[in-house]
DNA sequence: CTAAAAGATGTTAGCGCTAACACGTCCAAG
DNA sequence: CTTGGACGTGTTAGCGCTAACATCTTTTAG
């Protein structure tokens, strides 16, 4: 940085405002030292500028399952988003499940200086890495799930508004008779799920939802799929509470020899890869998780409290169609 | 760190040796220094650690495809090696075939001063990404691919040998009209996979092995699945280059009215969550993703040059049996 | 045209840790 | 007994950056 300020002759305290954006430095005095910023490719030291920051500056990531395209998500967005308000992202692995590695978790997350935590799903509804995190004294901001804690900030979409949509969209494409499969008991989310697609069936005459459960996986998905199609009233549409049991949806849909959307439509949630990368392709609901844990990191940054539903999207896609009778 | 050294009677060098598991420190005093950071929880500021280390004691990971259950895997594994170690870990998001972009985000991490890379795929077979860090003095370790330029460590499983290991498993099944899916082209453990499956076949008399173009994807797998399927010569087991394409052959084997194993048997490669997550559960190899990400961190930070084949593991699930006739 | 306020820059100190060296202390060999 | 060396520990300095305050320069109002 030295460097710098000497090639631009000036301080090193008045490089450091340029690069961190200090409103109090003139604008010929800034094009400079940017333009020698800019030549010689200098990349502020992350770990020097923490350390200056006495503590301050730095939010973790806690992750329960690491083989998850979800947490890839969850990382991206969350590093982009740390570096955007200029903090530094520890991450932390836990442990779904096993109360004490959660709260040892957080102890670290908080012993390294950490103000707030980024808390993706399962853990967010785990009572043992909530608390924890309270009593360190972190903020924390939850992604997609209810705040089960006071004080906890939660980045969600409007799970039962999206399923609504969705059975919307099957029903006004002419289905009445709808199969939906459920996700795991212990995430609100499916209970969310489930109510917006029964509100949206029962505001129709003639219109029925079938459930069935399932717990995400994709087998619970070609499970479920095979008691709706075994049904003596066959469904010609099923929903299932997430791509991965849409997925199993349609491998027994084919398994039936019946095809997608012909006979039956598909639809999924959460546009994972999966969803486009199946045949067919998958009609699912968007959640920005990269947007989500972005979101977080800023909110963290900025020590503001910005709640709310986190707007999802309706992806129409080659799984579904009007019945074919 | 000083109150830790108070606490325990001894300065802070003497913890900073005990914290690094340094010899030279009488098992007396390292143990009253253990029980202390013990007791008060300590944990020592990675920044601080990583900026006294001056400019050492970094290493990079580059990342392209953010959606990606791999990518999850390899951070995991290389946090931990790097913790194991004491390095800090710059995580920088590239894009794979943006050759400008992926310069950058290596220029990036040497500006952050990273000592070392990892690599992982697809960005281990880019010339660009590996030019860039040549140029800029760094190591490199990658994942998955080939020595592309002189000075890289490689760690990848034997794609050739597992290949040939799953056909002598089908072969040994009894079957001997073998289905095979192939991988991109711009990926050299493709051919060698291949070359591997070819090889078994080639053994053994009247085994025939069929391959069909795929490119990784569930789709590609779907499609290759038919056209195999639809041969007057139907085989009896389908190797496909990975678990996607795998899945995707099931999808294809259920659609034609068929079962799995009862009338196909189908493998597939990699072991990701699909392999045990679908119906039925697919026979695979697994490759240690995790565990190769932490060597390559362990390999960085040690400056060693410990190359050569990973050993991969062949998991035998349900997807595969003896031809029904 | 001057004084006070505001704006722009520089100075000093220190974030928490670890190299590098300096300093004891104890042992073995002469 | 010495004395050189191995060993264990402490001291000093500084990694690259930024708060907080000090200083200098411009404005603006009276």
């Amino acid at each position: 940085m030295s460097d710098i300020a000497r090639l631009a002759g000036v301080s090193p305290m008045t490089v450091s405002r340029v690069v961190n954006g200090d409103a109090r430095v003139r604008a010929a005095t800034r094009e400079k030292v940017e333009a020698v910023i800019r030549e010689t490719g200098y990349v502020p030291d992350p770990a020097a500028r923490i350390l200056a920051r006495a503590g301050g500056g730095r939010i973790g990531l806690l992750y329960a399952n690491p083989s998850n395209a979800y947490l890839a998500e969850v990382l991206s967005g969350a590093l982009e988003g740390a570096r955007s308000v200029g903090l530094l992202l520890l991450i932390e692995p836990s442990r779904a499940g096993a109360p004490d590695e959660e709260r040892e978790a957080v102890r670290r997350l908080a012993a390294g200086g950490a103000q707030g935590v980024i808390v993706p799903p399962p853990l967010g509804e785990s009572l043992a890495t909530l608390d924890a995190i309270a009593a360190s004294g972190m903020k924390a901001v939850v992604l997609a799930a209810p705040v089960m804690r006071d004080g906890l900030v939660s980045l969600r979409v409007d799970d039962r508004g999206a399923a609504h949509e969705m059975t919307q969209y099957l029903l006004d494409l002419g289905h009445r008779q709808i199969g939906f499969v459920e996700g795991r008991q212990d995430q609100s989310a499916s209970a969310d799920r489930r109510q917006g697609a029964q509100a949206a069936v029962d505001a129709i005459d003639g219109a029925v939802l079938w459930a069935e459960a399932g717990d995400f996986t994709y087998r619970s998905g070609f499970e479920a799929g095979q008691r709706l199609l075994a049904r003596s009233q066959r469904p010609t549409a099923i929903f299932a509470s997430n791509d991965d049991m849409a997925a199993g949806v349609l491998a027994a849909v084919h398994a039936a020899g019946l095809s997608t959307p012909g006979d039956i439509s598909v639809a999924g949630f959460d546009d994972t890869y999966l969803a486009a990368g199946v045949w067919p392709t998958l009609t699912t609901i968007r959640q920005p998780v990269a947007e989500m844990a972005r979101a977080a990191a800023v909110i963290l940054g900025r020590g503001g409290e910005e709640d709310g539903p986190v707007p999802h999207q309706f992806v129409a896609r080659e799984s579904t169609a009007s019945p074919s009778d």
